[in-house]
DNA sequence: TACTAAATTTAGGCTCGATTAACTTTTTAG
DNA sequence: CTAAAAAGTTAATCGAGCCTAAATTTAGTA
């Protein structure tokens, strides 16, 4: 009666919230009420139902207006839940032909459907790999994530050093559009070559015999999120 | 904020509920409460319930105690679903290494859950094939079914007729590893060269150099089930 | 034709996950 | 240190879909 189902069989509702938990905790410091409300387009008070639900059932500790923590059960939920959603992206991007802006509505509602069989199938056919169109790292089938500590926003790499493109959110389809359009792609490596004061725009050369636009100039707000590593070469 | 996602948007019970009644209806005759709450695994009442409800949007009609018909709408969201989940099974056979019994129940709950892009994208992929694995015809995006009016069940296959196994039902994975096991699959021929009376066993050898085992024995009930195309040549 | 069995619908309830309105706790600013 | 703002929780409802029990309609048979 139980082939290759989805496991304990969360709803689809639960393991939103275990994702978007786990999402949150990982940027640091307990994830609040209101944090997980936005991010699942939600009503304050409806999390605060499903939280109680939630940690009756063991997934999650709740301090009473403190915020929430994953147990080791609702984390490795959580987890599953992100290796779903990194497998598929990548899937849909390298044996479906998608777009890196593209791909993150459809694999939300795919990594609710299928199963981890599947999961691993497309896992095994992709040569099981690391990271995400994204750059995201794709946590292992029993939890391990690569942390990835060396990165750091564009806005922190000094005038002058050379950074290379390694992650990019993959919430908003609008921006890797945009990403795209100025020639930048996670592997991508290119030159600081200025930023203005006062939370004003970088300027970067990408590296390489890139044809014409080698220079592009990228807001404050856009820099921030995107993930970079400082490579160690100096160019006068 | 309406990219690709799944056009009206129908609820996953909603859809169930189109196919259903759908694939009832191509037996012949309005799909009756008892036989819709039945495929769905559901009590009589809650068919009566969602009957109302679908009547009321218009999906279906309802003669009251009489049973009920898709309307021009409600087909149409049918044969999205039909098509959806027979591409689905083709490609996770095709392309991910499924077998043909494993494939039903995955396909089932991703049809919900994908997109209209990513259905034609997999179509694409596959050379939009006519057919799943199963043998079932796949509906075209504009919703057309090729009929296939020329199949016989295997216990209408004369005795020493040649026919070619077109069609077998997608729904019990064991059904489907024993058809596998006697050595029959889409597309084989063989011949029928014995059937014994009152719903006794058919006898059918199969065509072309295989192996050993080339003859074998049929259920009666299973015979039913394997639709066939009665190929032109007698034999001795 | 009347009576029973089977099929269907209606009535009443339940759970899940969401909402708004009202209340409580925590944080922050003066 | 206190008062207002912000954040969180509780209470009361709602709708979708399901259920069981109790009518009701249809169908089949004596």
């Amino acid at each position: 009666m139980n082939r290759d189902r989805k496991s304990p069989g969360y709803s689809r509702s639960i393991e939103d919230y275990l994702k978007a938990i786990y999402e949150l905790e990982s940027e640091g410091s307990p994830a609040q009420t209101s944090a997980i409300a936005e991010a699942l387009n939600v009503a304050p008070p409806s999390v605060s139902g499903m939280v109680k639900r939630l940690s009756e059932s063991g997934l999650l500790e709740h301090a009473p207006y403190r915020g929430v923590q994953l147990t080791r059960t609702g984390r490795r939920t959580a987890l599953k839940m992100v290796r779903r959603h990194r497998i598929l992206e990548t899937y849909l991007t390298t044996k479906l032909g998608y777009d890196w802006d593209s791909v993150h509505d459809e694999a939300e509602r795919m990594e609710h459907a299928v199963s981890d069989g599947l999961i691993e199938r497309m896992a095994m056919a992709l040569g099981y790999p690391r990271h995400d169109p994204h750059g995201a790292p794709i946590p292992t089938k029993d939890g391990e994530v690569d942390e990835q500590e060396d990165l750091v926003p564009l806005i922190d790499v000094p005038v002058g050093g050379m950074a290379e493109l390694r992650m990019v959110s993959d919430r908003d389809p609008e921006l890797l559009r945009f990403v795209a359009s100025l020639g930048l792609r996670v592997g991508v490596s290119f030159e600081v070559i200025g930023r203005q004061p006062f939370k004003g725009p970088t300027a970067i050369r990408l590296a390489g015999p890139h044809a014409k636009e080698r220079d592009q100039v990228i807001g404050h707000e856009l820099a921030e999120g995107l993930s970079c590593v400082v490579l160690g070469g100096e160019v006068g």
